[in-house]
DNA sequence: GCGTGCAATCTGGCATACCAATTGGGTCGT
DNA sequence: ACGACCCAATTGGTATGCCAGATTGCACGC
C-alpha cells in the first residue's frame, strides 16, 4: 500500500453504504448523514463529481442508496465548508472557484500555514520533527521515482504534519477546510507541473527551519511556498488573471458582494 | 433586543418568520432553512441560547414555528461553523468552548487579522482608510462616554473594516466564522474588563500603521492586539490555563516585503 | 440505604409524501 | 424564422410519521 495522507478524505472506496455488524460486537455506525458527507467530500475532492456539475438530489440519493433527507443535510454541511454551492430552488452545484478565488484561498492558506510553521517550530516534539523528516525523505523517494501521486500525498502529509505540530486544533480545522477546497486544484497542478525541483528546494528549506526551530524563518518559508504554489496553479489553469503574481499592490476590483456561499 | 455588530448576522429582528410580499413586488424570500440558520446564529451569538444548553429539536422547532426538517438542516450548517455541537443520537448543544479552545481560536484569529492587516496596509483605498479612521473616532467617543456597548460595536466594526480592506473574500469569510465563535466571549470580556486604555493604545497603533501603509507593522500590531484580547478574556473567564499569553515568542511573524521571485 | 436493572418515554435518525418553484419544450403569433 | 408564452415534467422545500437508540425514574434485591 502506498502512502496516504493525513486527512481522511479518501478512506472510503466502497460504492455503497451498508450497515454492518462485526462478528458479534455491535459496531456503532456513525449517522448516515455523516457517512454521506464524507462520501460526497471524497467524490468531490477526487473529482468524480466535477466542479460546476449539477447535483440532483433524487438521483444522487438513489445512487448512494439513501433518502434525500440525509443527503440534503450532508449538502448543507458541505456548503458551509465551501465544497458545494447552494442556491434557492436550484440544484446544488459542485463548487467551481474562479482563478481569483483560488488565489484568495491560497493567500489565506499561506497565512494559515505560516502561522502553523511558526507554532510548529516552537512547539513540535522531537518525535514529530522526526516524523516530518521521514515524510520528507519519502517525498524525495517519490521524486526520484517520478511517482507524482506518491509525491503529492507525501507533500500533503508533510504540510498536515506541520500544521498538526502547531498543537492548535482550531488551526488544524481551518487548514483542513481550506485545503479541501484547494485539494483538487493542487492535485491537478501537481500532475501537470513540470518543475518539481522548486518545491523540493522549498521543502528542504522548510525542514531546515523546522529543525533549527526558527519560527520566523519557518513561517516565512511556508508562506513563500504557498506563493509558488499559486504560480504553479496559475500556469496550469490558464494564464493568471494577473501575470505579475504580485499579490499586494493589486487592489483590483473585488468590491462586489461576495460569492455568498452559505447562509448568513 | 440587545447587541448587534457589524456583520449581518442579526438582520432578522422579527420574532416570527413570515412569508411576505412587499407592495405588489414579489419578494423572493430566502428558504426557510436559511432564515432559521440566521435566526439561530443570532440566538446563540446573543446568548439567548446559552453555551452548553441542550437543543431539543421538537421544542425549538415549535418555538420557531417550523418543522424539524429545516431546523435540522440549519443545525448541520451551524455545526460546520462550530457554533453548535452534534453528537449521534444525542441532543445538539450550543458550543461551549473550553478556555484552551478559546485561546486556540484567538491564536488563529490573530494570524488571520495579522494577514488581513498586512493586506489592508497594501491594498486599502484611501476612502477605506478614512472610514476606518472615522470608526476609530467613534470608538474614542464611546470610550469617553464610557459607553461599553457602542465601544464594542465600533471596535468590531473596525476589525471588520480592516479585514474587508484586505480585499480577499475568502479571508473575510474565515474571519467572520472565527469571529462568530468568539463573539460572545469577547462581548462578555468587553463588558467586564476594567482597562480599556490598553485596547485604545493598541488601536491607535493599528491606525497609525495603516495610515503609514506599513504592512509589516500593521500585521504585527494586530496580532499583538489579539494577544492582549486573550489576556483580557482569560482574566474574566477564570484564570488562564497558561498565563503566559505568549503563544510563541512573538517575534513578528508574517514578514513584510515579498520574499523574492514568485509571489502568489 | 444504595446500587442494579428494566421499562416507559423521550429524542434524534431517516424515509416518504406533498407542495411550490423552476425549467425545458413546444406551440402560436408576429 | 425567431421570439414570447404557456403547459407539463422535473426538482428543490417543507412537513409528518415511524423507528431505533438514549434517557430517566422506579422497583427490586443485595
Amino acid at each position: 500500500m502506498l502512502v496516504y495522507h493525513e486527512f481522511d478524505y479518501l478512506y472510503s472506496r466502497d460504492t455503497s453504504i451498508v450497515n454492518g455488524q462485526v462478528g458479534n460486537r455491535r459496531v456503532a455506525e456513525p449517522p448516515l448523514t455523516e457517512r454521506v458527507t464524507a462520501r460526497l467530500r471524497d467524490l468531490i475532492v477526487q473529482d468524480e463529481l466535477k466542479p460546476g456539475e449539477r447535483i440532483r438530489e433524487r438521483e444522487l440519493a438513489e445512487r448512494l442508496a439513501v433518502s434525500r433527507t440525509p443527503l440534503r443535510e450532508a449538502l448543507k454541511g458541505l456548503a458551509a465548508e465551501g465544497l458545494v454551492e447552494l442556491s434557492p430552488n436550484r440544484s446544488a452545484t459542485v463548487a467551481n472557484p474562479e482563478p481569483q478565488e483560488i488565489r484568495d484561498l491560497l493567500e489565506v492558506l499561506g497565512g494559515i500555514e505560516g502561522l502553523a510553521g511558526e507554532l510548529a517550530a516552537a512547539r513540535a516534539g522531537e518525535d514529530e520533527i522526526a516524523e516530518i523528516r521521514a515524510l520528507h525523505h519519502e517525498m524525495l523517494a517519490a521524486y526520484s521515482r517520478k511517482d507524482r501521486l506518491a509525491y503529492f500525498k507525501a507533500n500533503q502529509a508533510i504540510h498536515g504534519a506541520i500544521v498538526a505540530a502547531g498543537a492548535n486544533p482550531a488551526l488544524v480545522d481551518v487548514h483542513r477546510r481550506l485545503n479541501a477546497r484547494l485539494y483538487r486544484v493542487r492535485y491537478r497542478s501537481n500532475l501537470r507541473n513540470t518543475r518539481w525541483h522548486t518545491a523540493i528546494e522549498e521543502h528542504e528549506a522548510i525542514l531546515e527551519a523546522l529543525e533549527a526551530r526558527d519560527s520566523r524563518r519557518l513561517a516565512d518559508t511556508m508562506r513563500a511556498h504557498l506563493g509558488s504554489t499559486w504560480a504553479k496553479v496559475s500556469e496550469i489553469d490558464g494564464p493568471a488573471p494577473d501575470s505579475t503574481t504580485a499579490s499586494v499592490p493589486v487592489h483590483t476590483a473585488m468590491q462586489g458582494p461576495e460569492p455568498d456561499t452559505d447562509a448568513r
